[in-house]
Order: C-alpha cells, then sequence, then structure tokens
DNA sequence: TCTATCATGTAACCAGTTACATGATTTT
DNA sequence: AAAATCATGTAACTGGTTACATGATAGA
C-alpha cells in the first residue's frame, strides 16, 4: 500500500461524504450513522474527530468557518480540498483495484486449531455453523427490506458481498467437519492420537 | 467478545507455543517466523515483546528464570501458567464458535462505490480479478509444496480457508462487473448519470 | 579485519478507544 | 421540574509500530 498519510478508512467515509458539501464533524457522524456505514467501517465519535485532524494536517481537508448557531457550542465546518479530492480517488482506485492481505480471527484460530481436541472443534464449528446460517439469514432480509424501500441494489453491494463471504465459510467450514468426522479419510483419529503430545505442527502425524 | 485481558492474536500464538514448554520471547519469534505464522497472525519484533508483557501482567505467563549464555544479552524465559492454559483454551473455542464481526477493506471501499465512475470501477474490478487468480494459484502452490513436504493437511486449513474466500470473491467479482456492464439489467447507465450528481445513497436513481 | 546479519531488547512516537464535560432540547 | 437524550467537543489512557541500540557470530 501506498503508505497514506492518512490510513484509516473512516477518512476515506469522510473525504467521500466532504464531496456533497463542506460540513462539520458531528453532522458528518450524523451521516454516517444515518446511513448505516458504521456496519462495513469501524466508527466511533472520538475517532471520527482523531481522523478529521489528521485529514487537516495532510492538507485533505480544510477549516472552512467557524459558526455559532444559537447558544450550542461552535461548530467548525470542514471542506474538501483539491489534494483531499484527488486522494479519495486514489485510494479507491487502490481499495478496488488490489486485495489486501488482511488478518481474519478465524484465520488465526485455524491456524492454531491443533490446540484443541478433534471432538471439541467438531462440536464448536457445529455452533459456528448455526451463528452463520443466523447471520446470512438476517443480512438477507436486511438488503430485501432496503431494496422493497425503493434503494438502487448498487447501494447494497457490501452487503451482499459479505453475504457470498458467509456463504463460502458455511460451506467451508461444512467440508471441514466432514473431513474430520468421516471415519474414511477421517483426520479425527490421528489427529486425537497426536493432541496429547506436542500441540504445534508436526510432521504426517 | 467477552473483553480479553490481551486481545491481541499475537498473544494466542505465545501462549499455544508456550504449551511445548518454556520459552524466551527470541525463541517464540523465530518459532512463529519458522512456522509461516505471520501469514495468518500479524506479527512483527516489537509487538511480540509488548505482548508479553501484557500476557505476564494478566498472570497467563510467568518469568521463570533469566539465564546468560556466553556473552549474549540476557534472556528471560517465560512459562505458561495454568490461568494462561485456561485461557488458551476459552479463547480458541470463542474463536472458533462465534464469527466475528470484521471490516475489510474492500468492504469499505464497496460501501462508497458510486463515488467512482461505473466504467473506471469495471476497468478497476478487472484488475482485481486478475490480481485473485494470481493469488489463488499461488497459495494452491504453496499447500501442495507443503503436502508434497509430508505435512498432515490438517496444518493448512488457514490456507484453503482463505483459498475458499478468495475463490468466492472472484465469483462475486465477477457478478458484479456482469451487472454493470449487461446493457439489459445494466447499472452502468443509471450509475453514469447519478454520478455527476450527490455522490452518496439516493433513493432509486 | 571489515561488514553483514543474528540475537536481544528498549524507547519514542502515533493512532485509536474510552471516558469525561457541558449546554440545549425533548420527554415524562 | 426532573430525567433523558442530543449535540459537541476534549483529554487521558492504552496498544501497536518504528526506530534505535548493542554485543556476537559468520562470511568476504
Amino acid at each position: 500500500m501506498t503508505t497514506r498519510k492518512v490510513g484509516n478508512l473512516l477518512g476515506l467515509a469522510v473525504l467521500s461524504y466532504l464531496t456533497r458539501g463542506p460540513m462539520h464533524p458531528y453532522e458528518l457522524g450524523r451521516t454516517l450513522r444515518d446511513n448505516d456505514d458504521g456496519r462495513s467501517i469501524k466508527f466511533n465519535h472520538g475517532s471520527l474527530y482523531m481522523v478529521i485532524q489528521q485529514l487537516a494536517r495532510a492538507g485533505f481537508v480544510a477549516e472552512q468557518e467557524t459558526t455559532r448557531e444559537g447558544n450550542r457550542p461552535e461548530r467548525t465546518v470542514y471542506a474538501l480540498t483539491d489534494a483531499g479530492r484527488r486522494e479519495l480517488v486514489d485510494w479507491m482506485r487502490e481499495l478496488v483495484e488490489v486485495p489486501q492481505h488482511e488478518y481474519p480471527h478465524f484465520v488465526a484460530a485455524l491456524s492454531l486449531i491443533a490446540a484443541l481436541p478433534p471432538d471439541l472443534v467438531v462440536e464448536l464449528l457445529g455452533q459456528r455453523l448455526e451463528r452463520l446460517t443466523a447471520l446470512r439469514t438476517e443480512i438477507r432480509d436486511h438488503i430485501d427490506r432496503a431494496l422493497a424501500g425503493g434503494l438502487h441494489p448498487l447501494f447494497m453491494v457490501e452487503e451482499e458481498y459479505r453475504l457470498a463471504l458467509l456463504e463460502a465459510e458455511s460451506a467451508f467450514v461444512g467440508r471441514f467437519v466432514g473431513q474430520i468426522v468421516d471415519p474414511e479419510t477421517g483426520w479425527g483419529r490421528p489427529w486425537a492420537a497426536f493432541h496429547g503430545g506436542p500441540a504445534e505442527r508436526e510432521e504426517t502425524p
């Protein structure tokens, strides 16, 4: 990754919303909430202010004015700069074009899975499968409700993507359980055998 | 998540390796490198020491002795405690059983995809597809080489999982491109139309 | 013998999260 | 009128990463 001045993806969302026009931080926060962006981008009140500061320091947004409405605290309004507009496009480009190597929790767990005995693993994977199914129908419903409300499906692609990944994961977990319990090719036997021994990767158990 | 005393997954790997017996930090680091754990768990020298401190503070590992070999700097050897052994199993349990909500970069990009014009998106997704394919054959080779070397496939499940997700992603991206360019159901037209306008989610463009 | 690389650790910096603060509105 | 919640921001804490430091061995 072309080590960006601002790395937090929340910053990307801010840049994107500022293309609509200048806003103050609180309004940005509300917009993010209203659009359910929290489902796709980690978002909390505190980091929003931080990220805006970073964007300002990097020259992607500029403090435009400071208004006061009634007796409310002052609100600083930020506007997108030209550099910010360029950064938005460049960043999006990169994110869409190049797959990032990430570190999902489940991958970590799988890489250490031999630390648990196989029958426990089978049980846990069963429960994971149930949860995965629940998640999938939940997302499916979420999408369908939004579409029924007239939203263009383009604005639900993230959710469709998520769903596709969850389906793939379900299928994978199913196969994995199969490989453990199947008495023919079954991994369960040797696994149980070497489990008492060294907990980590050994040659041909 | 049952907010853990130590949250960093590197700590989980440390607990797991310490089941083999006491080790000093550098040895842990080497073991992690040798086992290619960096592919599944983010790992860098600095955070290893930090995480070990945290584990010690939480009572999951205990400083056992401080040896000096030749004129090398002192090495502190850490051993797993009973609490540590329990934490290892409990943590693994949770990771396997309950799917975590995470925030992959590509999801963020998709959620803001309308900020880019559709033809650019099609082009970028094409390049992503190529990279995905390259990644997949790379992982496939990695797995096959390891298996040919006699490793039990159980120790490659993380990689198989990754691979399954990458395949699902490829399929999804292919479908997405289709939906944009297909002149029948095509999203390209309305997208291009409203793209000049407000960059964000609007009802029925 | 000089240079690279290994082995080992500490410290400074930066980013992200949580908690605190406080006036204005709305609800009960 | 009290309680809750909205609106707005700052500050303190904590975790992670990068950079620095330094003796030992091995290769050129």
